[in-house]
DNA sequence: CGATTGACCGACCGACCGGTCGGTCGATAT
DNA sequence: ATATCGACCGACCGGTCGGTCGGTCAATCG
């Protein structure tokens, strides 16, 4: 049996935890195609086979990348009030999703690239029944979970009056454009910013500003 | 001197343009890193020789591809109307990007990709004088002025009392996002709208929507 | 003690990468 | 008739890709 509490030695959970968040920091950066085993394996520190040893390949080790980056939104989400008029459940929703995405510094741009690339994703997203053959990956089924329960309050609130007639799909894909696009916008946002995506004063404007901008757009 | 009438053999100005077209498929489907420039040559109908005879290298046929789009965006801005209230212009111009995105179905998918990676831009972006050591590509500058018609739109709309004193910065950012986006989802955009996302009501659909929901974000 | 196990490494594999080179071919220019 | 030129091709280059394999070593188990 492992002691946890020996130091001695690097021990494998902490090597895998290393890994995973040392790819996710480059596959923000240069997407899935643009990393390589080798890159990854010295970046971390360890030789390209002991990554294999962790994971069964390229692949999987990606898929578990993004699904860490979401289980983090998806605590995020669920910590949140959910008591409290549907504007204020938007609001708060959408301030948790801020929050995260500012602290996990390299998710937003890795969540942008992945809901691009064709692949991952299929029609099953809503219809996690409908199945095909396909295996779904872990990271999918949370996505979808995630979207449903802000397809749920956006529905909740129009049937309350609270929010317009809006078309739900596409004031879905309008408010995760606006909110993940800032913080993938890399150099292009910190040059129309002035100053650095990340910073404390740039976050906190950003909450402020499309938080304003979403619920403006959405209230009846 | 070529006769261009004559129909006689592949001329050369159609596979130039035949390469870009393609490339602007594939770039948009699979990224930079995603495309092989055999993938490309065998899609084209040409040898890898032959894309290496038209382009100097890799690289320079992806600013050429990606020029070539924001070409497109920039011709609709300027055939947009100039004149009116600033909510008027806002909206055409929103109009315009929505109809040439939905045209050219690959351009958001592709400026999407291009705006996440890390590469291509700098903080040059509005300050073009300030410019490095680094040439500047033809599609940075494009996007610059693109981006600057925008933001002295916002500016002179919030002057003018029309539009709140919102932060035009993360305002720009959350239009690019929102109305990029949309384009760029894929499967996920499918999924939810329950029908392609470039079909023609889809997009009329989005065309409300969108416009809609950023008109009410920013007008006083 | 010996056996087992998990973390890890170096060497290696076939496939593929971007890019180069020498040359062919048909149309134009002189 | 001949020289030139642009479009294009096949063969090839060094290097990198994701992935495999045999083995080492320390810690644990029985």
């Amino acid at each position: 049996m492992v002691n946890p509490l020996d130091p001695s030695h690097p021990r494998p959970p902490e090597s895998r935890e290393k890994i995973l968040e040392t790819a996710e920091g480059l596959f923000a950066v240069s997407g899935y195609a643009g990393v390589g085993m080798r890159e990854l394996a010295t970046t971390v520190g360890l030789s390209k086979s002991a990554l294999f040893h962790h994971f069964p390949n390229k692949q999987d080790l990606y898929s578990a990348v993004l699904d860490r980056s979401l289980v983090r939104v998806e605590a995020a989400l669920i910590a949140a009030p959910t008591t409290g008029t549907p504007v204020d459940r938007l609001e708060a929703w959408i301030d948790a999703v801020v929050r995260t995405l500012s602290e996990d510094v390299p998710a937003g741009r890795l969540m942008m690239r992945a809901l691009v690339d064709e692949e991952p994703f299929s029609a099953i997203v809503l219809h996690p029944e409908a199945a095909l053959d396909r295996e779904l990956e872990d990271f999918e089924l949370r996505l979808a979970g995630i979207i449903e329960r802000f397809s749920a309050l956006v529905e909740e609130g129009i049937a309350a009056g609270a929010f317009r007639l809006v078309s739900i799909p596409d004031t879905l894909l309008s408010v995760i454009g606006a909110i993940t696009f800032h913080f993938s916008s890399g150099e292009l946002g910190e040059a129309l910013l002035g100053e650095p995506v990340f910073s404390g004063p740039a976050v906190e404007r950003r909450r402020r500003e499309v938080s304003e901008f979403i619920r403006r757009g959405l209230v009846a």
